[in-house]
DNA sequence: CGTATGTCAGGACAACTGAGATAG
DNA sequence: CCTATCTCAGTTCTCCTGACATAC
């Protein structure tokens, strides 16, 4: 059995989400507001449509999720004048503290989980992953809906 | 985003998990089907205890699932004369069938899975992933509850 | 018209918690 | 007494489907 890929792949996977979300546990966040928030602050504000493509978070689950981070302050929801079906997300001042604050257990989390491997190692693994990831499915461009086919429209920034 | 090893490793862990749902639909077969009649094929009868700790399922999940075994009749369940806490659960010929049929879809979606990676490649990739789990939680030993620590008992065919 | 967007209701899995009954 | 085994009920999280109203 330790010899599947699939199957070590879904084990170490699911010990990385234990230790997230004991990581997470005292603040009362979880995997979905850190990828929020952190695509937030690192890819600037977006429509809805469009977080859920960067993040790889389906639009549907997006909704509940922005809604936790919206009532609690770290993000707010801004209908873009352009487009009156869109929402433009963005981040708030105590938003960005919680990313700065979430980041920083995450990369604690990194090394704990990653602790028995060398540097080189670590790299070897994120290389081969990041290359599974995108032959694949796309990075995260397509999985969270129908994804644009036709023309570009003017919303780069929105598209990220 | 897609520079973080856990992030990567639940990305392409679900990507997995995808495929092989999809290539058990058709049977109406799930993950932990397959791993309990591996399990059982290749380590022989075990109590439902000793077969959570080999699979890593947790023992309230194993009911349910060998109910499912049990009355599409791919498993039986007998009661151990040596100890009558204890159920020793084996695979029927069907279920030997059934395995086989599984496994062959498991090994295609290996192939599926790792397409994009060369074969000493993904020697590395499994390497450093079976090393990140013997480090962490240990193999499937421990997880699936408390676990005995005092005298071994004479079950060492049971425990795996 | 067809498609994108945001929303809601609900399901499937895997992983986990807590409690209880029975037996070693 | 304490621990192991099996069972049941229920929760969480991520991922996913289908539907709907609205706007482009």
């Amino acid at each position: 059995m330790d010899h599947l890929p699939s199957w070590l792949l879904n084990q170490v996977s699911a010990h990385a989400q234990r230790l997230i979300a004991e990581g997470f546990a005292a603040t009362g966040a979880r995997g979905y507001h850190f990828r929020l928030l952190d695509s937030l602050v690192t890819d600037g504000p977006a429509s809805q449509a469009a977080l859920g493509r960067r993040t790889g978070i389906h639009l549907s689950d997006l909704v509940g999720a922005l809604n936790e981070l919206e009532s609690a302050g770290f993000v707010r929801r801004a209908p873009d004048p352009a487009d009156k079906r869109r929402n433009v997300v963005s981040v708030t001042g105590t938003g960005r503290e919680r990313a700065a604050e979430l980041s920083e257990r995450v990369a604690a989390i990194q090394e704990e989980l990653l602790a028995p491997l060398s540097r080189p190692e670590r790299d070897q693994l994120t290389g081969l992953l990041r290359r599974l990831l995108e032959h694949h499915g796309t990075p995260a461009t397509d999985r969270s809906r129908p994804a644009a086919a036709s023309r570009p429209e003017g919303d780069a920034w929105l598209a990220g």
